[in-house]
DNA sequence: CATGACACACTAGTATACAAGTGTGCAAGA
DNA sequence: TCTTGCACACTTGTATACTAGTGTGTCATG
């Protein structure tokens, strides 16, 4: 069980303001962006002159994005972003499907009505972010209604660890061309869970849990097939 | 998905042999054996000297303990063993039985007849552990199972992710006191899985894997009563 | 022109030095 | 005796210096 999420609440409480945080942070978001490819060299060196620290702190951000798979030091060679490995990426969506498919049925039926009126709050502000194609907010949102929907289910830790686990997924994502009618039907797919939930459908609830992470998972080989540089094996 | 699996095989000595390697493994075993017990502090600088080395490594083998949840490392104060929350101990035990009960699921669906005969070669050694009264061989039996398992369902990575989660459950575990009656009653169990896994009995065995992890589970709380001092909430 | 040896720049791993902050214990005063 | 305040030892965080090893580009040679 990670004690540190890779977004944690807790740290801004952190005594000082540790600068490996924020490196760490930018470095992950860049990897997850894609604004580092994979492949592409990094040195400790570089990274540090370039934030305006040392190396030490340079080097435990490089060492957890290692430990996470988003990074692959080579001792005495050189630090480069890890390769999309399709592997891996199978791994995470089990992973994420296993967990959330079970959360989602404690999320049922657990759900009461405050519950009920926070995820329907969370699918207005989904709407709302899709008619005025605020895709980032749209994305954030997605992340609040699963996150949401695991608190609901009484095991917040679960969210935590599926931060980390989702990060595989998350690279192949944003190779994605949103379409206008991909975010449509993951809005519907989002509801239809929501209504499943909130009439304590267990099994309902299951099986469009199950059909919306595997519709996103569909689409993860075409998306190695036109960017068959950035994976490996 | 952790890149690196927390327990490496034989990482004594291969190659140039990194430092920190050692002297996490130490540390871990440590306080997953209660060597080190929940709240005793213990420090960079005195850590380093008894391994013969310099604050760095034994600082990254630190972080890497802190976010696996075994140390917390309070700044500018000290580190310490991380106390057993039962939260975290709960949350582990939901997390392993959820991606358990699946993997056992396919491993049933997938066992050819290889399979099948590596798992009875096990269960031979387990009885002959436990005939013997060899019980850190049967322990470690205990995990080859359970890793066995998951790699006949195809999910390797599951059990390198299960091996960081299982750790809080796995501090547990060694404050209880093992009964001959215990032993016995966990090769019953292991008996009927690997039974259920031989008839390619889907159902069966996902449920004798959930009756054996929750036997496992069920002593916690008696556990932490006989040990409340090490245990926080 | 092709090829091979070698110097060099660059990498991460490790050691050490310095900075900022915390808790404790002792001493001084009431 | 009790309280208060301060000095000090000790902690982790950060910066810098040094080590060992690797890849590459260049220059000399056939």
């Amino acid at each position: 069980m990670p004690a540190t999420p890779p977004t944690s609440p807790v740290s801004a409480f952190d005594r000082p303001g540790p600068r490996q945080h924020g490196v760490y942070d930018a470095l992950r978001a860049a990897v997850l962006s894609g604004d580092m490819r994979p492949g592409e060299g990094i040195s400790e060196t570089r990274v540090a002159a370039r934030f305006g620290v040392s190396r030490t702190p340079v080097r435990e951000a490089f060492r957890r994005l290692a430990d996470e798979g988003l990074l692959r030091i080579v001792p005495q060679v050189g630090t480069f972003v890890a390769p999309i490995q399709l592997s891996a990426v199978a791994d995470s969506q089990f992973i994420r499907e296993t967990l959330e498919c079970r959360t989602v049925r404690l999320a049922a039926e657990r759900a009461g009505e405050a519950d009920v009126a926070a995820l329907a709050g969370l699918m207005d502000r989904q709407r709302a972010a899709m008619a005025s194609a605020r895709h980032d907010d749209f994305f954030a949102l997605d992340e609040a209604l699963h996150a949401e929907l695991i608190r609901i289910a009484g095991r917040p830790a679960v969210w935590d660890l599926l931060v980390t686990v989702k990060a595989q997924l998350d690279r192949v994502r944003v190779l994605s061309l949103h379409s206008e009618g991909w975010a449509t039907m993951i809005l519907t797919q989002h509801e239809r869970i929501v209504d499943r939930v909130a009439a304590r459908d267990v099994a309902g609830a299951e099986d469009a849990m199950r059909e919306h992470l595997r519709t996103v998972f569909a689409a993860v080989d075409d998306i190695a097939q036109a960017n068959s540089h950035f994976f490996e094996k």
